[in-house]
DNA sequence: GAAAACCATGGAGCGGCTGCAGGGTCAAGC
DNA sequence: GCTTGACCCTGCAGCCGCTCCATGGTTTTC
C-alpha cells in the first residue's frame, strides 16, 4: 500500500506520515522501484497505535517509549503505570487551570451587553483593572491608553 | 526602570518582554545613552494587561487586537464580544474533549495493578487493542509487535 | 581593579505538525 | 504521441509562545 492509501485510511497526514518516519517512531518501509514508500498492514497497525496514543495526548517521545515496551515483553511494567500516571497528573492539572479559566471568561463575558462603545466595555474594564490590580497596586494610573501604541505591527 | 527590574515586578521573563517588542505587542521604550531599555509606569500597565489576558488563553494576535480597541475607544463593542466568546468556545471544546481524555486514562491506569511483565500489561494491552479495533477491523493480526521496530532512534 | 550582575543583539531550538518549492512517475483520455 | 491530473519524492521554512545561547558591552559592588 502507497503512502497515500495509509493516510486515507487511517486519517493521517500523509506529510504527518513522513515526519513519524522521520523520527524514527515509524519503521522505514520498503520501496517500489520507483522509489515510492510500500507500506504493509504492520505499518498501518502501528500508526493507528500511535495515533490512538495522541488522541490521550502522550507526548510522541512518551510513545516511543511505549513501542519499545511493546518490542520488549520481558520489561517490567512498573514504567507504563508510572508513564500513564505521569500523563493522567498532567491532564488533571490542565483541566484544573482550564475549568478556572472557563469561569473567568464566563464572567467576564455577562460583562458586555448589548452594542456599546468600546469605551464604555464592561470586559475590557474589566481586563484593564484586573491588569492594574495585578501587577501594581502602586502609581494607579487609570487611563484608558494602557502605555501608548507600539510603533508598528 | 530599566528591564531586569520590570521584569522582577510584573514576573515575566525578559526574554519574553523583548519578545512582545518584536512582535509589536509593547511599544518600543525609550532608550539610556548606554542603549539599555528605559521603561515607565505605562509600560508597566501594560505589559501586565498582556499577561492578564495571557492568563486567560487568549492568544497574542488577538491580544494586540483587544489593544487597538483600548487605543480606539469609540470603536463598535461588539468585536470584543465577539473575541472573548470565541476563546469561550475554544475552551469549552478543549475542556470536553480533556474530560474524555481524563476518563480515558483512567480507565487505562486501573488495568494495571501490580508489577509484572510488559507482555501482561493491560495497559498496553488495551492501547494495542483499541489502536487495531479503531484503523483495521479488516485484517485482525493480533501479535505484540505492531509493525516491527523502527531503524534507529 | 577584579568580579559579579546587568544589558544588548541575533539566531537557534522546543513539539507536533503543516505547507511549499521543485521536481519525478504513472494512468486515462484525446 | 501528448496532455492532464493524480500521485509521489526530498528538503526546507513556518506556525505559536516562548526559552536559551553565544558573544560582547556596561554598571555596580567589594
Amino acid at each position: 500500500m502507497r503512502i497515500g492509501e495509509l493516510s486515507r485510511i487511517t486519517g493521517v497526514d500523509i506529510e504527518t506520515i513522513r515526519y513519524y518516519e522521520k523520527l524514527g517512531l515509524m519503521p522505514r518501509p520498503d520501496r517500489s522501484p520507483n522509489g515510492y514508500r510500500s507500506y504493509r498492514p504492520e505499518h498501518l497497525e502501528r500508526l493507528s497505535f500511535i495515533r490512538h496514543c495522541r488522541a490521550l495526548d502522550v507526548p510522541l517521545t512518551e510513545i516511543g517509549r511505549l513501542l519499545d515496551f511493546v518490542a520488549r515483553p520481558a520489561a517490567d511494567c512498573g514504567d507504563i503505570d508510572q508513564l500513564i500516571d505521569q500523563q493522567l497528573t498532567r491532564v488533571r492539572a490542565r483541566l484544573k487551570s482550564m475549568r478556572a479559566l472557563e469561569k473567568q471568561l464566563a464572567a467576564l463575558r455577562t460583562r458586555c451587553g448589548r452594542p456599546h462603545d468600546a469605551a464604555a466595555c464592561g470586559i475590557l474594564q474589566e481586563l484593564v483593572a484586573a491588569a492594574q490590580g495585578e501587577a501594581c497596586a502602586c502609581h494607579g494610573n487609570t487611563s484608558w491608553t494602557i502605555g501608548g501604541r507600539a510603533a508598528s505591527r
